[in-house]
DNA sequence: GTCTATACGAAGATAGAC
DNA sequence: GTCTATCTTCGTATAGAC
């Protein structure tokens, strides 16, 4: 009987994406997750016969669902304004837990993905194609033309993942308070029927 | 006499920022710096005493000194959107031309730094600070605020490196059209007497 | 400035026992 | 599912000759 469908296999993803997140794709080697995870190396091979490739796509997989279920939480409130506020929020917040070390795996993973395993740029690409296509949902269920809900949801995971690599690199949270800030009051005159104050100079 | 200063030294400079845009940079290693320059192995550590992290480190200034150049001649013809709109063209053209396989060799530097070569995430940081002043630099000359001219710097960058990365591993132009296309129009509102038909909906 | 040779470590992957 | 080798390749870096 199997420890409720083996404890260390999940325990060396959960380990590949925090490796992911704090150092990178390549840094993050079958040696490195088993001794993060603590899982045994005997069996690496047995849970993941792709190898490290799997482990890696597996973790994409994992970190994409979490984001992903982060989101559909934040829109759950229906107010398109707030949930980017709180994605955006989410964001920082890891950023200054982790002290700066925390960037996103996906992205780390579709920067270092090279020739030998275009799988990993594909799982990354679906990744952010669900992030974007969860916030254009709510932007047309809100009014806006299925064409600028789809272009605002992709500008808005752009504009966090450029600017939370560029926050690790600086150590500061200024890049991301800046994107927040601009997307916050464009996302007021974008939204119809918002009476609300909006920053327009 | 040195044949102007060291031919090989420059080619290897130069090898590595493409690798390091193409492949990222762990895959950026002096065996490919090598092969892709044609530089002799024997000289590597006359010209780099500092190793492969200096090798790194100078490609990572060479690059950012182009895209500054190309910055700073964008802003000569003092239209900021005009500018704006050639530094989105300017990355996208980058991408189709190579089918999608050059990055920011910036962005890749920043991501897949580790704590041992901690002077490198602090060079792209420094030529991250350069891009974004330049920008700020033309907006707070057409009147917008130094806080502002300055948020809407950073953010334009991040929105550009984010846009990079998600159109590579989708293979696509798309994301950074939509970027371009979203700053564009927040540009034609943000920056004051400028008569021509913004996109306010 | 450039050469060859080499030390040394880390990584991915496989084999075969238990 | 897990163990212990082990193979192979690749990477950085150094030594010493030319």
């Amino acid at each position: 009987m199997s420890p409720r469908r083996s404890d260390s296999r999940d325990r060396m993803i959960l380990s590949a994406a925090a490796l992911l997140r704090e150092h990178g794709a390549s840094a993050t080697s079958i040696d490195r997750v088993l001794a993060h995870s603590g899982a045994p190396r005997g069996s690496v091979y047995h849970h993941f016969p792709g190898g490290r490739t799997q482990l890696i796509d597996e973790a994409v997989a994992l970190a994409g669902d979490f984001i992903a279920g982060l989101i559909a939480a934040a829109t759950q409130a229906d107010d398109p304004v707030r949930a980017v506020d709180a994605f955006f929020a989410l964001w920082r917040d890891r950023l200054v837990e982790s002290g700066f070390r925390a960037g996103c795996p996906i992205v780390a993973v579709a920067v270092e993905t090279n020739d030998d395993a275009p799988q990993l740029a594909r799982s990354a690409a679906t990744v952010f194609a669900r992030w974007r296509e969860a916030l254009a949902v709510l932007f047309i269920r809100h009014g806006l033309t299925e064409e600028r809900g789809r272009r605002l949801g992709a500008f808005i995971i752009a504009a966090v993942e450029g600017a939370v690599i560029m926050c690790r690199a600086e150590q500061s949270t200024a890049p991301l308070e800046a994107a927040a800030a601009e997307i916050h009051d464009l996302l007021l005159n974008a939204l119809p029927q918002r009476p609300e104050a909006g920053s327009q100079p």
